[in-house]
DNA sequence: CCTTGTTGTAATCAACTGAACACAAGTCAC
DNA sequence: GTGACTTGTGTTCAGTTGATTACAACAAGG
């Protein structure tokens, strides 16, 4: 049921979703989803929550120089992004989070899960408070272009694809085909060789 | 009414705000906005090209050369960027829009109005796809700072302070002070020498 | 058997919300 | 002054939505 509702929040926000569609997406009834979590507001805090400890856990994994040695803090916590990235539904959810701010129940929790993170960037993985900007930056920036599902025109829009490569670079086919279902343009030509 | 509309869909979003909302803070009855405008989609379509128009402009004008030269354009781009902060409710709509990528009726304008924005910053003010992700980048890491409110608690979170300062370095009173009213911490004592 | 607790649904309700309608007051042309 | 048009409001309505309640199926324990 979170996993269902992580998808549709992270689809059209908060206030656009209601508990009737979360119900239809995790295949139970709508009083069952109001019932289990009390109200729509506390599913929400909870589906908010667990996205972004899953994003915190992701981040504390990459920092762990358990993989082979020879790359970056940097290099690692990219490649942690675009895992976060396949996880459809955890990134759109924090960032919908991340637009409350005025709201008086997830105005402090998103601020507290905003600046937790870059704490964690910061104080555990040893980041410069202008490295974690940056890095935050870039992430804002995917995570802008997640919602505005720029990876499904990058076919029609050739700007759109030169912006998504030049942000990801190694990782633009992967994240295409996990946000698109179908192949990005040109790996054909690429990978039939 | 669209000064108005733009305050309240910039913190409510598009599903989060009411038509009697937007009525309210324009000082005009319910009926009447959405008689004047059609529909609650014209009035929030209307309001997020409106926003977009302005942002466009003001790089437009940034880019042109007419100031006192010795500053670079992205000087004068950064600078730029800080007005549009001010202007309460460009900004934050326009990153509302961004995430209705979804959206039957606004996906393809919100697509539309960022790519436009990335070839504008490309092709008119002469940026390299680098140079425009970057300002790109900082540019939504500010925006989402705006929606978390997080220069509201700047002098109760150190850790908020140190991260907008950090991105927005000289502009930091500036912004702290338009978007709160209050004076930010420390500013008193720079300023009382 | 029977009580208790869990899991789940159908039906219903009250509040909210976008939209429509009728109508009033003013303005302007002629 | 009178018809037409604009500006604006009060009222009402139908659809949506979060939440509540009553109820069914089922397992477990004693």
């Amino acid at each position: 049921m979170l996993d269902a509702a992580s998808i549709v929040f992270g689809e059209r926000g908060y206030t656009g979703t209601t508990t009737d569609a979360v119900a239809v997406a995790a295949g139970v009834s709508q009083a069952y989803i109001v019932r289990t979590f009390g109200s729509k507001e506390a599913l929400f805090a909870e589906t908010a929550g667990r996205a972004l400890s899953r994003i915190e856990a992701v981040f504390r994994q990459a920092a762990a120089p358990d993989s082979s040695a020879g790359d970056t803090v940097q290099e690692r916590l990219g490649r942690a992004y675009v895992d976060l990235v396949a996880d459809r539904g955890i990134l759109l959810t924090v960032m919908h989070l991340f637009t409350l701010g005025h709201h008086d129940t997830f105005g402090s929790l998103a601020r507290d899960g905003f600046l937790s993170i870059y704490r964690l960037l910061r104080d555990e993985i040893g980041l410069t408070p202008q490295e974690a900007e940056g890095f935050l930056a870039k992430g804002m920036l995917i995570n802008t272009m997640l919602g505005l599902r720029l990876p499904d025109v990058v076919t029609t829009e050739p700007d759109a694809g030169e912006l998504i490569a030049c942000v990801l670079e190694d990782a633009t086919e992967e994240v295409v085909t996990l946000t698109t279902g179908h192949r990005p343009l040109g790996s054909a030509a690429r990978n039939s060789n």
